[in-house]
DNA sequence: CCATGTTCGGACTGTACGTCCAGATCGGAC
DNA sequence: GTCCGATCTGGACGTACAGTCCGAACATGG
């Protein structure tokens, strides 16, 4: 029943996704597309994955990070699938093997800090990195990107700047402006009406 | 002479490189390939790159991070290009545009990142209890009240709060003067010995 | 008393902040 | 497609602030 699902999913992520379908009954593997470990079907789940689904309320969990006995190191998914009397009938777990994005990342970071002294920083400058950061939360949570954000988007994210006072350090609006993809007269309208709505909701 | 040079890094580099040659005798711009700002040939090269250069012993310089106004972060490279005599005829500046590779490494980290949880690490709203502490401290090691503090004492608080970078935030000067029981003039005076001394002790 | 070194107050310039607005652009509704 | 309202833009503008400069005041020590 679910498996055109998971086939789509393992096709999209390439080589790097695990999907795994339980039978959250007899606790044992229904199927397994792309496996990453030796597990094969008809094998117990040995998940306490289970255990935290049955406690939280919600039916989707995570990303929640796992670690491989090789050192791979996961960003993993479950989700209750109910059938249409709302039993659960199996849960699914996508795994995605984050070390290649890891590895990426790092030297693109690498490329992209490569000032040649580091004398200082007793407190950090970094303020930069941390509106891309706030951005990049933004990003990820909204399943947005930043090109496709909305006004409300936006707002939220000047908002959590505001909040965190990147704003009261020199030349920090025109960083921001450019880590939105935004004018500078953007930042400014957006930063006032967020302003507007703490005082009188 | 040097022009094949800079066209063949601008080549490689892309749209994201913008190479200058400056003039190191009149300090004007000799040429420039891809700009990135509304400089032009002719126009002064208003660069503090050149000092450094006289005063370090080395022709090669960077890489170093320069900011544009609209955002935008440049890692910077300088090298002095000398004739065949010794004698230096020209200055050679690459500026690597890091903000594509921040972003996509930003968007890579997301992916990387598992954590669902959004407190963010707040930005430091205290950075004035900062200021009264550092001044504090220092009267606890020195055993001098601030209105007993000498020139080098003085000095010393204005440079950890440099490296400390609270200079970088507004109107940080003044409270800084306020501390220190010192006037506005004496901040910039000392702050800017402080910042001497480090580039040529 | 002078000499030297430091700070002060204030005037001054330039840069960046923040505002404003007319025109471009986008996103829907029809 | 065409229209319209909402939103963004780029530039111009006034202002506030960062930073510089300098003569006068004020300490120190001889």
């Amino acid at each position: 029943m679910w498996a055109p699902v998971c086939q789509a999913v393992v096709l999209l992520l390439g080589p790097y996704a695990e999907v795994v379908l339980h039978d959250p009954r007899t606790d044992r593997v229904l199927g397994i597309w792309n496996p990453m470990t030796a597990r094969q079907h008809g094998d117990p789940s040995l998940l306490g994955e289970l255990d935290a689904l049955d406690q939280a309320k919600q039916d989707v969990y995570g990303p929640y990070l796992k670690v491989l006995a090789d050192g791979r190191r996961l960003s993993s998914v479950s989700a209750v699938l109910r059938d249409p009397g709302g039993e659960p009938s199996a849960v699914l777990c996508i795994n995605l093997d984050r070390t290649p994005l890891e590895e990426a990342a790092a030297v693109l970071a690498g490329f992209a800090a490569p000032t040649v002294q580091r004398p200082e920083p007793l407190f950090e400058q970094d303020w930069v990195d941390r509106v891309q950061h706030t951005v990049g939360s933004y990003v990820r949570e909204s399943g947005r990107r930043v090109e496709r954000f909305g006004r409300e988007d936006r707002l939220a994210v000047v908002g959590r700047l505001d909040e965190a006072g990147v704003f009261a350090v020199r030349r920090a609006t025109p960083v921001v402006a450019a880590a939105l993809k935004v004018s500078r007269s953007t930042v400014y309208a957006l930063l006032a009406e967020h302003r507007d709505r703490r005082t009188s909701p």
